[in-house]
DNA sequence: CCAAAAGTGTTTTAGGTACACCCATGA
DNA sequence: TCATGGGTGTACCTAAAACACTTTTGG
């Protein structure tokens, strides 16, 4: 029988850059770590790769058992593999980020993990690479946004075109022109007008919208160019 | 102390993807296994990540023992740990890709490692999960190479717009107008152009340019939007 | 009746695309 | 002298960006 014995085996973990949005501002979700080393620091979710489950499949279960969530867009990010990552033993670490709507999960994200939610500008400060981790997400969703639909992901079933100019604005740190906005999201016909309206942030009130899943499904791949200068704005 | 104890290790590996261009043609990098499981057959270049290396220190690494290159366009695709992605023991892998002008380093190759170019669209099937790696590799560079001037890393240092050209054709597997193509490469200013001309595919010549590498690294993360429509050609 | 957000309309401009045509030269 | 690849010039057109204006309605 053949093996590999003289090779050196080392720990895989899976962390995920959480990113949520309340349908008012753009957060991210940490936990306080609960166990040694660097116990009751600030830290991503994660846990180690288990013996019968591939990566996007530990991330999924980590981030079920960690939330509650489930079916959410998920997408890897990176490996991180410094030797001097983790101080107790070296830990091959594989990033994936998370997109979601806050408000559709909000009961469930349990208590006893001490999860919870910053706005991206105010987060502390994390254990071993973990800021570097969120800082490459971030970049990673810029990008990507620029040039596919995936901020659909963090809406809520309805929602109004200013608020999705409002999470562009966040995520981009940039004022965007709501005039060229709204023009630019109705030509892509992916959204379908509802009657009803949100009359919470102005008396004329704005007009509700749902995604077309299908169109949707099938234009993500396609470059919708959201962001005005996105060259500007994009390093990933 | 505290340590991980109750945790399964695995076996950590990088494999390299190795695009290559010989002014002529695009190729892939193949190496013929040279130990169980799977001796004989074709795989991507690999090894196992060392206890002191970090994931892209040991990606050089391999790269330089296997074919003598260095310093060479080098960048993480991502990383792959399906548990019966190697039949002998479970192994994770980061995928890596790089990018070299084969001329360069055309005495390196060390023939000891069975180490052979193929065109890019006669590569036999690989070992393992390979085959997925290089399909997506080809999809990073189709994305990348739209928005990017990476394609310039697999050229000579003298090198004519109509082998650039060339170039793109073959990355993108289609055919583009020569004339819009010259005009879209001078108006980014990369190039300088030389007095010397390749006479080898015409007889008027094609005049030699260099990179502009001051200006090259300056706009290596803005969108050139190098290829009509990418949308149609791009989908990771 | 007015403040403030929501939304429509118009103009300008840059850059992508298509296509006609000239240039250089070895055989 | 002509075939062939290399290269310039031009006209068209779409879509991005800048900007002005109207619409709605609760307080």
């Amino acid at each position: 029988m053949i093996t590999y014995t003289e090779q050196t085996r080392v720990l895989v973990a899976v962390d995920c850059i959480i990113f949520g949005f309340d349908g008012e501002q753009l957060k991210i979700l940490l936990i306080k770590r609960g166990f040694q080393p660097a116990k009751d620091q600030w830290s991503l979710m994660g846990g180690f790769v288990e013996a019968n489950e591939n990566l996007y499949g530990a991330a999924e279960r980590i981030l079920y058992q960690l939330t509650g969530l489930k079916d959410l867009y998920l997408e890897q990010l990176k490996a991180y593999g410094s030797p001097e990552r983790d101080p107790i033993e070296r830990t091959i670490s594989v990033a994936y980020f998370a997109l979601i709507d806050i408000n559709k999960y909000k009961t469930q994200i349990s208590d006893s993990y001490h999860a919870e939610w910053f706005l991206i500008n105010e987060a502390p400060s994390l254990i071993f690479d973990h800021d570097l981790m969120v800082e490459e997400a971030k970049k990673r969703i810029r990008y990507k946004a620029a040039l596919h639909p995936i901020l659909f992901e963090l809406l809520p079933k309805k929602f109004t075109i200013p608020q999705l100019q409002n999470l562009y604005e966040q995520v981009y740190n940039t004022k965007i022109d709501n005039r060229n906005f709204i023009r630019k999201v109705n030509s892509t016909d992916l959204l379908i007008k509802l009657t009803e309206k949100d009359k919470s942030n102005s008396k004329r009130g704005a007009f509700y919208y749902t995604l077309d899943k299908n169109k949707y499904k099938a234009k993500f791949q396609s470059f919708l160019n959201f962001i005005p200068n996105p060259e500007h704005l994009i390093s990933m």
